[in-house]
DNA sequence: AATCCATGCAGAATC
DNA sequence: ATTCTGCATGGATTG
């Protein structure tokens, strides 16, 4: 549910109601326009992820007809929103991406060898997805450079959003994947069209004396000898011609750079480590394209990927240097016991594999954000629902700044190597590990991660959900095995950097828009003129939303929901974990977010709806919304909801007592417990979202807070005693809920 | 006319 | 006395 309000009005205006059929043009093109945030900020997903009102197919008739006095006029004005939730949001969806890429992939042609490699690289480049997208060449060549001073300093995370790029693109959506290993083919391409891919252009052959010398690769010993390296990395001595790198005609430029690449790194970087590369072509494409195509673009992108393998196989071998001296430190932390729990991916609990030892990762500041992620735990909190028996020890990423939860003072510290997990390659979490983890709940703290399927989520019980993220036991040192959340950019420095230049993108945008929103927020606020929201998707999670602003409307076809409760134009810092309600809502800014198209784009290009704050959110799917009204927000607690959608997305009722149903706050990871039930009216129903208590709108209203229900499995017995039974000739229910509530009040006796 | 739904209000439950 | 629960009413909407 959110609020909706105008923007940038006068102080003191009654806001009408907001009518999002008079705006969501405007409103988008306003937004677009006059802020061209949309590539700004991983806040800036908020606003793109939803659709606008009108497009809701299941709008409910009241929040239009609702709608009172003159519509509102859309301004392209600021919004709002918690930073909080935007980091979050962005930095799971990381998570998100990667192993929702699992389902989506086809087998990875990689030997077992390559995986770990291929993975870190996977989860390297999607685990900046955190950071912003900005893109300036410019700023991006400063990055290469590693320029030491402030203006490098954000030039370094526009670095880092250029392999956020990669991390947001198609990494593994197609079968294509680039290799750079065929650098060291020593055979021609012979595939014509590989062209189509400049990348391919990049060949390292065997015997070129005339350009390559000295290269001198030193094959690993016990290197697997199979894979398109094979005849590149054949070993060869000192007498032995190293591989030469062929240039291409046309890629001079790009040859220069990988021979002075090679060159310069032979001494650490191997064949094997190329090898081990993994990038799709299609990823190649939508980087260079990001980079402003061309020769230029892809010599950029070049760098970048050579950059990484050299950093991370540098930071591998300090690893391994480590572990051979390991008996002289002591351990940091219990290592998670490989042997105690299975782990369907090593490399997860191998930190060498999957993260960069930061200060070694000097072409890509941001890097220690991937490798040192100290995820956070992720309490439930004082809320409604209690927190399942491991959600303390949940570890999670949370850059919520929930004001009504510790998690941002969980931020454990620098942790000890064990707690340090790379996002993992989507190859990490295969379906069983879903099925073997019941009764853990896990909260998602934003975005969803999309398991693999949505049978690897039965046997959810009430208000012990799974989170729709990647998560990995972890001995948490009691015996317990705890749950680690695969976050990114989790570290304090990481997010120092972050908020420091939200602050100064703040300050940019902030002054426009701060005095509407809060006077609009509050006349809203009294006024009720808030929106509902929720959706889930095809599986089982499920959203509530509250959405404070009527630009959210902006024409969009998207036929699934996220709703910015006020999504900032740019990145916000995330506000302070403690902050109070009062507090965060002076902390948000107030640009509003354009709403964007959630599902479009082309493959390969970083159009906004590319971003990573879409492709989670694909996987909703809308359920209903509806404009609160003043009964909705009293403090009955109670909403009801619109009777058409709510029999045709929501779980068929057999009693009135309904179902109780966990909602997750997207920006706390909070989980709030509402029933969803009905009341006899006349010869219908009347269904009602109950226990949204005053502080639970409150908290959505004071923060602008997007609320996000992760629906509850219950048991697998418990869900058949409970399948729905068709009432009378309800309309067709939406089967992928059934299972997905808990029912605790479907027993409950009639009172009457 | 049928239906939806916002909300008032009565009765029950609780403090 | 206050709060909670649930029903009933009537305006608004839809067909």
């Amino acid at each position: 549910m959110e609020q909706f309000y105008g923007e940038e009005m006068d102080p003191g205006v009654v806001v009408p109601r907001f009518d999002p059929m008079d705006v969501q043009e405007e409103d988008q093109a306003g937004s677009i326009d006059h802020h061209g945030l949309l590539d700004d900020g991983p806040m800036s997903f908020y606003a793109s992820d939803f659709p606008p009102l009108p497009d809701f197919p299941c709008m409910s008739s009241s929040s239009s007809s609702s709608s009172t006095g003159a519509p509102v006029k859309a301004t392209p004005s600021s919004s709002s929103s918690t930073a909080s939730s935007s980091s979050t949001s962005a930095a799971s969806w990381a998570v998100l991406r990667s192993d929702q890429d699992v389902d989506r992939s086809p087998p990875v042609q990689q030997s077992p060898a390559m995986l770990p490699a291929a993975a870190t690289l996977t989860s390297a480049l999607s685990s900046t997805a955190s950071m912003d997208m900005i893109l300036r060449d410019s700023k991006l060549e400063d990055t290469i450079n590693c320029k030491e001073d402030e203006e490098a300093e954000v030039a370094l995370e526009d670095c880092l959003d250029v392999m956020e790029t990669f991390g947001y693109m198609d990494l593994l959506e197609c079968n294509d994947l680039f290799d750079p290993t065929s650098m060291f083919q020593n055979e021609e391409p012979t595939d014509p069209t590989a062209g189509a891919y400049p990348v391919e252009e990049f060949q390292v052959q065997h015997q070129l004396p005339q350009e390559q010398p000295e290269q001198n690769f030193q094959r690993p010993e016990g290197a697997d000898s199979h894979g398109p390296l094979t005849s590149a990395a054949q070993p060869y001595g000192e007498e032995q011609q190293p591989p030469a790198v062929v240039v291409k005609e046309g890629t001079d430029e790009m040859g220069q750079v990988l021979l002075e690449w090679l060159r310069t790194n032979r001494d650490s970087i191997s064949a094997e480590d190329l090898r081990r590369v993994k990038i799709k072509k299609a990823t190649i494409e939508a980087a260079a394209r990001r980079l402003g195509g061309g020769k230029a673009a892809m010599k950029q992108l070049l760098k970048l990927i050579l950059e990484w393998v050299q950093t991370n196989h540098l930071h591998r071998k300090r690893k391994e240097d480590e572990a051979q001296n390991k008996l002289h430190y002591p351990p940091l932390q219990d290592l998670p016991d490989p042997g105690t729990f299975p782990n369907p991916n090593p490399n997860m609990l191998n930190p060498s594999a999957n993260s960069f030892t930061p200060e070694l990762a000097s072409c890509f500041p941001s890097q220690p954000q991937w490798a040192a992620s100290p995820y956070m735990t992720d309490h439930s909190g004082p809320v409604m629902a209690a927190p399942p028996p491991f959600a303390s020890s949940t570890v999670g990423y949370n850059m919520g700044g929930d004001p009504f939860s510790s998690s941002g003072d969980l931020y454990p510290g620098p942790p000890g190597l064990a707690e340090y997990h790379m996002l993992d390659s989507p190859q990490s979490w295969p379906l069983p590990q879903y099925g073997a983890m019941p009764n853990y709940n896990f909260m998602a703290a934003d975005v969803n991660f999309q398991p693999p399927g949505a049978q690897a989520f039965i046997g959810y019980r009430n208000n012990s959900q799974y989170s729709n993220f990647p998560q990995q036991y972890y001995n948490s040192g009691n015996g317990e095995r705890s749950l680690i959340r695969l976050g990114s950019s989790a570290t304090k420095e990481a997010r120092k950097k972050r908020m420091a230049r939200q602050r100064r993108l703040m300050s940019h945008h902030h002054h426009r828009s701060i005095n509407g929103h809060h006077n609009s927020h509050h006349a809203n606020h009294q006024n009720g003129h808030h929106q509902a929201v929720m959706a889930m998707d095809h599986q089982q999670h499920a959203r509530v939303g509250v959405c404070d602003q009527p630009g959210a409307a902006a024409a969009n076809s998207g036929n699934w929901v996220y709703w910015p409760a006020a999504a900032p134009a740019v990145a916000t810092p995330a506000p302070p974990p403690m902050m109070s309600p009062e507090a965060m809502q002076a902390h948000q800014p107030v640009e509003r977010q354009p709403a964007m198209q959630g599902q479009s784009g082309q493959r390969g290009q970083v159009a906004p709806d590319r971003r990573p704050g879409w492709k989670p959110e694909n996987n909703l799917k809308f359920l209903l919304q509806k404009v609160l009204k003043q009964s909705d927000v009293g403090n009955l607690g109670r909403i009801v909801l619109p009777k058409k959608e709510a029999e045709t997305h929501l779980p068929e009722l057999e009693a009135r007592d309904g179902i109780s149903i966990s909602m997750e706050d997207i920006g706390t990871s909070r989980i709030w417990n509402m029933r969803y039930r009905f009341w006899p009216n006349n010869k219908s129903r009347m269904y009602l979202l109950e226990n949204t208590d005053s502080k639970i709108l409150a908290y959505w209203y004071d923060i602008a807070q997007l609320i996000r229900g992760v629906k509850v499995r219950q048991p697998e017995g418990e869900a058949k005693s409970n399948a729905k039974k068709p009432e009378n000739s309800k309309p067709q229910r939406n089967s992928n809920l059934q299972g997905s509530y808990s029912t605790t009040a479907n027993n409950a006796s009639q009172r009457k």
